[in-house]
DNA sequence: GAGATCTGAGTAAACGCTCTCTCGCTCTCT
DNA sequence: AGAGAGCGAGAGAGCGTTTACTCAGATCTC
């Protein structure tokens, strides 16, 4: 209930008996300053409790030691372990992350310029937001690093996993199997990532796939719902755009008295925490998150020095075979 | 590249022909303006595509719109549907969120109010955050709100989901089920709900049950790692902190060749989005995540607004009997 | 030992905005 | 017609920091 009066480097100034500007040399670790006053002043600090105004420090300065990740989903598992392993890298550097989500499509760029003018550089983890929008911020010169998708047409670092690679390698898993007939649930169309799978799905006709594409979105009810009508090409295999979609795929087929993968295969992509521990394990493809975070920050924190940071080729992403697959029904058998 | 310096409210006014106070004015929205200005000066900002300082406007006037949400761990999911609630009521506010993750126990404090510069209240989802320091908080004034904890000697509004009684529901079913023995895989020991839970399973033993507690933390791997200490004890059903060390138990024991719920009855708590997808599908309790996000938002909110909240009672959660339970083996079977 | 060079600390001007005060103008009332 | 009230807009003082400058005093050079 005491509105006691934040603590200003004004207050450590006096305690200590020197000028705001000594006090603000310590605290930035300036080393032109005699030892036994920079002592007097920590000393001050500390008593006090002072905690310097980020607001002011970023306004007077300019620098605001802060960085903003923006995504379009802060429910969607996929995103956590990356800017969790991204955090870990700007902790270490020294710089806070604001996470914040946006809604509506349309509406990125206004966030970020929103959130601008308290960070110093962006993260966008937006499989959706529009090229023309990232141009936008490219041209302003904000220190930038777009996450899980290449833009060519696009002046900015980006960090992402090859998508293509391994989707091939699982096609040729499943045209090993004898697979032939197959169906893509598709994730987002927009999304750099579909895109990718998909050529590889569409590819793999030089395996002898015959893929059809279902449209869904990813999420685990999308490839509930999308089962149905992908039954309807009478595949032999389900290749989902990602994990969430393969349990829910798997889920519907139980549901219709098909198994899996004695009746039908299902493959995931992503490896989410779940995906070793359901019943069949999924195969899939391993996302190295946690590199990709890694990464990520590290081209910011290039990014923030001013330097150009060099890009980076893709990460690969690999293959595992668990118990989702399986010989193909009807085939040599 | 272009390193065009930022629009200021300066900019505006001269380009308007007005002063910065009328600026200043028109867009904080004061009716004590000319139209025919106000309008002048609205256009000068959209050509100029003006943005304000958020740093500035929160030094001048000391307040941030924005509100931090502090929470241990990011890639948690359980937190995911909650603070997306709580975001939809920000913004529908008009304030802006900023999740901050802290990984060191005992540095919360510091994180809290080191963020504290640039936001006018926080929202605290740790379990495991020291009474102490909340107790710290409260003193300082800090608009705060206490997401899924209960602390009796804190002066903050609280807003948490009834663990004890749907729990002792769960117990009750199985209790109906036949089982005795059952084995309680907890949570994080300081965590609120770990207690909550583990004192409506210890309350269970009125319904007839015998519980014994095996050490574990919430996550897939130590659900599935604590699997095998738990058989030790011989139960007939494991009753899990939440669905993801559920998940972690029934891979353990399908990879020891009993099956769920035949052999053994597993149920979760949480009801996250696999939940009902798995095989076999999980009993577990819903945990009201939206609503738990809103109303924590419209209690953050009265507090910003200096009023009081009015303390909530706690948010009912409900039981939800799926496949994972059957009857005890071994009873009249 | 006098002038030149360093050091280290203080002074004060930003940073971009808000908000109180002040002031000039138009109305209204007597 | 003159005074008081009301209203709208400008001036300018902060908000809490950083960071040129400035300027003593100490150290060095010849």
């Amino acid at each position: 209930m005491k509105e006691r009066r934040r603590v200003t480097i004004r207050d450590v100034a006096d305690a200590a008996g020197v000028s705001v500007a000594t006090v603000s040399r310590v605290l930035s670790g300036s080393l032109t300053v005699n030892p036994e006053m920079a002592e007097r002043v920590r000393r001050a600090t500390d008593e006090l409790e002072y905690r310097p105004n980020g607001a002011a420090q970023g306004l007077a300065s300019g620098v605001h030691r802060s960085v903003g990740v923006v995504l379009p989903d802060l429910s969607n598992p996929y995103f956590h372990d990356i800017i969790k392993a991204t955090n870990v890298g700007a902790v270490g550097d020294r710089y806070r992350m604001l996470v914040t989500e946006w809604r509506e499509p349309g509406e990125e760029l206004s966030v970020c310029l929103d959130v601008l003018s308290r960070v110093d550089g962006l993260l966008v983890l937006s499989a959706r937001m529009e090229a023309d929008s990232l141009r936008d911020l490219a041209a302003r010169g904000v220190p930038t690093v777009l996450v899980n998708r290449v833009e060519l047409g696009v002046d900015l670092p980006m960090v992402a996993v090859d998508n293509f690679s391994p989707m091939l390698e699982l096609c040729q898993h499943l045209a090993a199997l004898g697979h032939r007939r197959v169906v893509y649930l598709a994730g987002s169309p927009s999304a750099w990532q579909n895109r990718e799978r998909w050529r590889a799905v569409r590819q793999a006709r030089i395996l002898g796939l015959d893929p059809v594409m279902v449209a869904s979105d990813g999420t685990i009810e999308a490839g509930y719902e999308a089962t149905d009508e992908a039954l309807g090409h009478e595949p032999t295999a389900l290749i989902a755009f990602n994990d969430l979609a393969a349990l829910g795929a798997i889920a519907r087929l139980r549901e219709l008295g098909l198994s899996t993968p004695e009746d039908i295969s299902v493959t995931g992509f992503d490896d989410v925490a779940v995906a070793r521990y359901v019943d069949p394990a999924l195969t899939t493809i391993v996302s190295p998150k946690t590199a990709l975070g890694e990464q990520a920050w590290v081209m910011l924190e290039a990014s923030l020095r001013g330097e150009r940071p060099e890009q980076q080729p893709l990460l690969p992403a690999t293959f595992v075979q668990r118990a989702s697959t399986g010989p193909a029904k009807g085939s040599r058998a």
